[in-house]
RNA sequence: GGCGGCAUAGCCAAGCGGUAAGGCAGAGGUCUGCAAAACCUUUAUGCUCCAGUUCAAAUCUGGAUGCCGCCUCCA
């Protein structure tokens, strides 16, 4: 069943109601540039975008999704005069830029599996799509709306009228060499379609073209490769808020430049995730990786989560804290759904699922609203008057589109085991690396303390506790007599 | 300089004209030798400030202050 779905469009600035022209929904999604780590930052966009991915299957629309890998080179600056960031990258490791490349591919396959991100239909890479782009910079040619200067193409934004529509540009402010090194440019917004290799320099990545080696310029591959697996108009394209202004800009010039046609339907962007009050960026030296969350015992699962407490389209401040807040709201989360499955139930009704959802969807349906879905879903999730089985049905159908393992069993904390001690009484984990004689300190301890509590000597008990608390371990007693041993 | 956005409890935040969602943390209680867990109860007369419109404003208008993003590869 179709619900009314609105989602903002960037390009109208307002919310509009999704109504797809194709039969299935072609959407693009601006992926990554593989030089190094995606930061939690970056996946935020990807969560957002797997959330309206999710949400289109679950109302009923059939999707080709596509995500491009970018393992080409980018210059850094505008100029002739930076780096190439693969380049740079490879320099840094030691590797050439297509191992480089390779790697941190990989490493954003294994980010994307441990958020519950679904697979798009295609991750098309950039390298393999060079005639492509080739072939639309022909046609941008053959449309007149390029020029060639020393160092490459350009296209001539003048030519194109429309060019400050979409970012709502005012071209008369636009001052040329304020920010951009304009190098033989003629008009600041211009940008390469293609850059020639600099004379005598042999690249790691350069290609043969109609205009000599090079490589392709920064905003090329998206639109040749969107254009090449969807019908335009394109239903959907996404990104971060930071491709409005230049990229996405330029990638519209490029395929209405070379078409005619309009070349996107729905814009979405996502907002940044922010840390002391400035956006993670790559460059600044602040930011966090997936796996430096692993390394700190929070599931993935819980930082999706946390993506969940803001909305898309508004910065969401990050925070140990609060990322600590999300992890122990998906315990209690689950831990709730477990414990209603214990008690006695009936049957659940899918039909009523359907209509506990009810304002779920409506949360999500409103340009995913997640915030309000998961306040949908704790009313349910902790309403007494509905059935355990009625809200786990309920929760399972809602994690289609929240991707949470909503019913997955909690686990218990898998114990490590410590050299040469085979204490069944005791289990120990701990989040640091611990020596052997640090871990025999705590291991005696405890063993002294379970000793004293067995002859109920609470006093020299409490007495352990206090010097496990101060060697920074947490023990708490089970029913069964064993000790859990927790150390910071 | 141009464009865009934000300011709501300890933290993360929703709400966008009808009398403050939700999560986390905290507090009190029940229970347990203590602790932990669990369960129950509780937590903003107020939404940066100042004017204004309105029967009614966190929500609209004008102004002030503070903060952020894009304009350069960037989610």
């Amino acid at each position: 069943m179709k619900k009314d779905f609105y989602i903002y469009n960037t390009a109208s600035r307002t919310k509009e109601p999704f109504a797809p022209l194709h039969d299935t929904v072609g959407m693009y999604c601006c992926g990554p540039t593989v030089y190094n780590f995606a930061h939690i930052g970056n996946l935020r966009t990807y969560i957002f975008e797997d959330v309206l991915r999710r949400t289109l299957l679950s109302l009923g629309y059939t999707l080709k999704h596509i995500v491009n890998i970018t393992d080409v080179g980018h210059l850094v600056s505008d100029a002739d005069t930076g780096e190439d960031k693969m380049e740079k990258g490879a320099k840094r490791e030691g590797k050439s830029v297509w191992d480089i490349a390779a790697c941190y591919t990989q490493k954003f396959m294994e980010n994307i599996r441990d958020l519950n991100i679904q697979n798009p239909d295609l991750f098309p890479r950039a390298t393999d799509h060079i005639p492509q782009m080739i072939a639309m910079v022909q046609e941008l040619e053959r449309k007149g709306v390029t020029y060639r200067t020393g160092d490459g193409i350009y296209f001539d934004t003048a030519k194109f009228t429309a060019y400050p529509d979409f970012a709502r540009l005012d071209p008369a402010s636009i001052r040329a060499g304020e920010r951009v090194d304009m190098g033989d440019k003629r008009s600041p917004t211009d940008f390469a379609l293609w850059k020639f290799s600099p004379p005598g320099v042999k690249r790691q990545m350069e290609w043969e073209s109609p205009w000599g080696a090079g490589f392709p310029g920064w905003h090329i591959e998206c639109s040749a490769m969107a254009l090449a697996y969807l019908p335009q108009p394109i239903e959907i394209h996404c990104g971060g808020t930071d491709h409005i202004r230049v990229h996405h800009t330029n990638e519209i010039a490029q395929a209405e430049g070379a078409t005619g046609k309009p070349f996107v339907r729905y814009w979405l962007h996502g907002e940044f995730l922010v840390i002391d009050k400035g956006k993670m960026a790559k460059s600044g030296g602040n930011f966090v990786t997936l796996d430096s969350l692993k390394s700190r015992r929070i599931p993935p699962l819980a930082y999706r989560l946390f993506c969940f407490s803001a909305h898309y389209r508004s910065p969401l401040a990050f925070s140990w804290e609060g990322l600590a807040g999300a992890a122990q709201s998906l315990v209690n989360l689950r831990r709730d759904l477990v414990a209603g499955a214990k008690a006695p139930s009936e049957p659940a009704d899918p039909g009523n699922a359907e209509n506990l959802l009810k304002d779920f969807y409506a949360a999500v349906c409103d340009d995913l609203n997640m915030p309000q879905a998961m306040a949908a879903l704790w009313d349910i999730v902790r309403n007494e008057k509905i059935s355990p089985a009625e809200r786990r049905a309920a929760a399972a159908r809602a994690d289609d589109i929240l991707g949470l393992d909503l019913l997955q069993v909690p686990e218990e904390e898998p114990a490590e085991s410590f050299a040469g001690e085979k204490d069944a009484a005791i289990r120990l984990t701990s989040g640091r690396p611990l020596t052997d004689a640090q871990k025999r300190e705590i291991v005696e301890k405890v063993r002294q303390r379970q000793r004293a509590r067995a002859v109920k000597d609470w006093g020299a008990a409490d007495r352990f506790r206090t010097e496990l608390t101060q060697l920074g371990a947490t023990v708490k007693d089970r029913p069964d007599g064993t000790a859990e041993v927790a150390i910071q």
